[in-house]
DNA sequence: ACCGTTATCGCAAACAGCCGCAATAGCGGA
DNA sequence: TCCGCTATTGCGGCTGTTTGCGATAACGGT
């Protein structure tokens, strides 16, 4: 079932905004914004809304296609969900950001659902703190 | 050394906003957003600017006497550093708000120091994910 | 106690993101 | 192919937070 079917399989529209969207995130390949998402649209659809933007981004996050992650600075970055998963390191300091596999993670992913029964998405939110960098010039 | 100390030995400057801050994260002891604070200190000093208290919690930060931690997508709670560090699981589905001890997630922060020369803040940034009673729920 | 420097203030405007509304346009069925 | 239902759109406005500004007031020095 392609992304058209399940759109409407789930009572849910294709529309030129959609598709745009999609294609848009699908060009950038990596994280982008939703400023960025539009900028892009815009070239195409020039009325397009910056809230259009954002509801499709939910919508297709909804039916599993998108994702998103907060990042450090306040601006929420989204991609398709087809790349594998992965967690996010990124430095308060330089902004530098690292990524790693969900292997990683899953340790303590596996011991909140134990203890607590809490199924973590430790891809949602980047990990804050200090890079390797910036550690050894700020001690140096 | 005391806080007013620290404050002028650092080049900032105590003022009367600065203290309300501080006071008001005192009396509201645990997590609390800028607006409560805002709202808080309004009862003393009306004029009181949002961008104000803003600016005093980060000063405050730099100082090491306050810390943030961001919740569920769009809000910042800050809270004195005093209290003991602590993680916070919040599900996305109810909005409940777990703490856990910082010994859970130090295994974690362990392995991204040994294997990146990453120092993390597992308490920056509150874990997402789906809490046992949403979980049971949706499964029954 | 008084000055001069300048950190900090309050204000207004910008920011990302969200929501309710009336108008529009996909979509399934006849 | 046309029709009706309703998901989705663009718009205006709101929240939470940040930023640039000119005016004010802390503080160290005299």
């Amino acid at each position: 079932m392609n992304i058209d079917q399940t759109v409407r399989a789930s009572g849910k529209r294709m529309t030129v905004q959609r598709r745009l969207v999609l294609e848009a995130l699908e060009r950038a390949r990596h994280h982008t914004t939703a400023e960025e998402i539009a900028a892009r649209i815009r070239r195409q659809l020039p009325q397009i809304d910056p809230s259009t933007v954002y509801r499709n981004l939910e919508a297709l996050e909804g039916l599993g296609y998108v994702t998103h992650t907060h990042f450090e600075d306040r601006i929420t970055r989204w991609h398709l969900t087809g790349a594998r998963r992965h967690g996010h390191l990124v430095c308060r300091q330089c902004g530098a950001e690292t990524q790693v596999p969900m292997s990683l993670l899953e340790p303590l992913a596996r011991r909140l659902r134990a203890e607590h029964g809490f199924q973590a998405d430790l891809a949602h939110s980047a990990v804050v703190g200090i890079c390797r960098t910036c550690a050894s010039v700020s001690s140096a």
